[in-house]
DNA sequence: CTTGACCTTGGACCCGGGTCCAAGGTGCAG
DNA sequence: CTGCACCTTGGACCCGGGTCCAAGGTCAAG
């Protein structure tokens, strides 16, 4: 076996990997969502490469609308496959259901918007000229469409 | 005609019948979301029926994820059935867009967690004792459910 | 007129989730 | 050995979306 400290990724190539800041890996390890690593000799963190799909699942869920608390339980279910002291099972499944109403409300919300797209058919001011939308800029600007 | 003066709502009145505290009320009107209300001869905000309306919508908006200021934009084209200035029917469907990517990542999401409730088909602690099982309270208390 | 419920304002504060910064330490290349 | 990129820490700051508070005004009932 060749010798297995073979010395993993640094934080900022951790980072660059699932495309954060190092700054937010750290905050995520404040936080208990990222178990502190080993660290250098020199005091570097130090992590295993199964650290990028940890992260990973932490973006996912995230992006999901889960809450960083959330997502840490979630995280100690993966990690333990089991309860981390209360039945897990039912910790996920009730998240279940949330993701399942939360996507139900989209839907539904989702339809009301349709309803409204549909509603101005020929509003679509005279010549829209596609490039010139004003992004949400603030006032100051007022955005200067009228061309 | 009876005097169509007829005293609308009161910020309490508007705000119970959403269910959000006044307070949330005054701060949409602060960020724009609702407008100036008549005021009573004595200064007191005076809601028209509709606002219940407005505040329903922004509710569910806002419920569904997207940002207060975004729910503006929306209420600008809800209002004047137009653009606000540029091409809303664009927005409209963005949002759309956005909103159905939420749906799918939500999906995904939803499949994963899925997946993880059905991994841990044996763990479910011996003796949930369904009354006990811990909210996420912080440590400190550490949740005593080993009874 | 008094009382009490409700209203007004402005400003401070809170939480989540970062994001930035300064001062100093590491480590590898040249 | 010097440089330079990268790392460390702690703490301050930011934004969104509220939430609370104090000091004072309004108004309807009794």
């Amino acid at each position: 076996m060749t010798t297995t400290a073979a010395r993993g990724l640094r934080i900022a190539e951790l980072a660059r990997a699932v495309g954060v800041p190092t700054d937010t890996v750290r905050y995520y390890e404040r936080v208990g969502l990222l178990p502190p690593p080993k660290r250098t000799p020199g005091g570097y963190r130090d992590y295993e490469v199964s650290a990028v799909d940890r992260l990973q699942f932490i973006q996912g869920s995230q992006r999901l609308g889960l809450r960083l608390v959330d997502i840490g339980h979630l995280l100690a279910v993966r990690d333990t496959g089991r309860c981390p002291c209360e039945p897990a099972g039912e910790l996920l499944r009730r998240r279940l259901a949330d993701v399942d109403a939360q996507i139900a409300q989209l839907t539904a919300l989702r339809a009301e918007m349709a309803a409204m797209a549909a509603a101005l058919p020929q509003a679509e001011c005279p010549d829209p000229t596609p490039g010139t939308w004003c992004p949400p800029e603030e006032e100051g600007g007022e955005c200067a469409c009228s061309s």
